[in-house]
DNA sequence: TTAAGTGCAAATATTTTGCTGTCAC
DNA sequence: GTGACAGCAAAATATTTGCACTTAA
């Protein structure tokens, strides 16, 4: 017999628990949608993730919770070139930083680590005294199939 | 006697010509504008500072020239954290990429360029062979003033 | 001349907010 | 119990588009 939902908190949930913000079934849609989501998602594509967990989820209440998340560092808002729009993709904050690339014919995401741009962050902080929260690398141009 | 306007086109005016971009009035306007901002602007900066020189330049104008221009590849378009709102700014394209720092505390754009940056994206170029046509590094964080 | 550009008004897209009722703790 | 959160509707903000008129080349 499968746990409640309750009792299989994700780790965006764990961390939102720890930090003392109360959760609700909206929230915990909303929270698991990122979660899981295998593709950057925009703002309506998360509500309507959201509401086939739960119906009730309401479009504020998703600008709401991302505002949340990105206010206590627990995602990152992405422009991804605005190759489907003028609105914004997330995700999930990684322990590490990673660049994405958007390739502006097929629209293809690649997502890139690198110990350059970990030195380049290094970089700044010292040499400009800045103290980096949040750093956002994004590329377009064209991937290996469309650069042929 | 100083010459008309028209006579003295600036370099992006300039570089729009040479592309075969037909010159308006409003054009130039809002092309000179952007040449000479000191600092980052917006679409609704852009409109209000091309009205003083054209009055008759409308707001739809602007979108279409900044995107011509970025699909020209002549202007960067920046969030610079959406410290001001949810819109876009947009400058002049450098010769050199170069990194904005956002100081989430008082609000101050700190520019830097930087040889690690310029090896990190041939560094992509080669290791994922994806051709850049832009790059945008944007920081966030707390500059040295506010970080003490 | 004429294809491209413009203003205007309206549409669309995105995000925020005020309010009142509800629920997590 | 109560302060934080929810839905709903409306506002605010940002950007695009259709159309008839104008203009650069």
């Amino acid at each position: 017999m499968p746990l409640p939902k309750t009792e299989i908190p994700g780790r965006l949930q764990q961390l939102m628990s720890e930090r003392g913000v109360r959760m609700t079934e909206q929230r915990r849609a909303i929270l698991s949608v990122i979660e899981t989501a295998k593709k950057h998602l925009d703002a309506s594509q998360i509500l309507r993730r959201a509401q086939r967990v739960d119906e009730s989820v309401d479009r504020s209440t998703v600008y709401r919770t991302l505002n949340l998340l990105k206010r206590h560092g627990l995602i990152d808002e992405l422009d991804l070139m605005h190759l489907g729009g003028e609105g914004h993709y997330y995700e999930r904050k990684m322990s590490r930083d990673h660049i994405h690339m958007a390739c502006l014919r097929c629209g293809k995401i690649t997502e890139f680590e690198s110990e350059l741009f970990e030195s380049l962050k290094d970089q700044m902080e010292s040499e400009c005294r800045f103290k980096i929260v949040v750093a956002r690398l994004e590329i377009g141009g064209y991937c290996t199939v469309c650069r042929k």
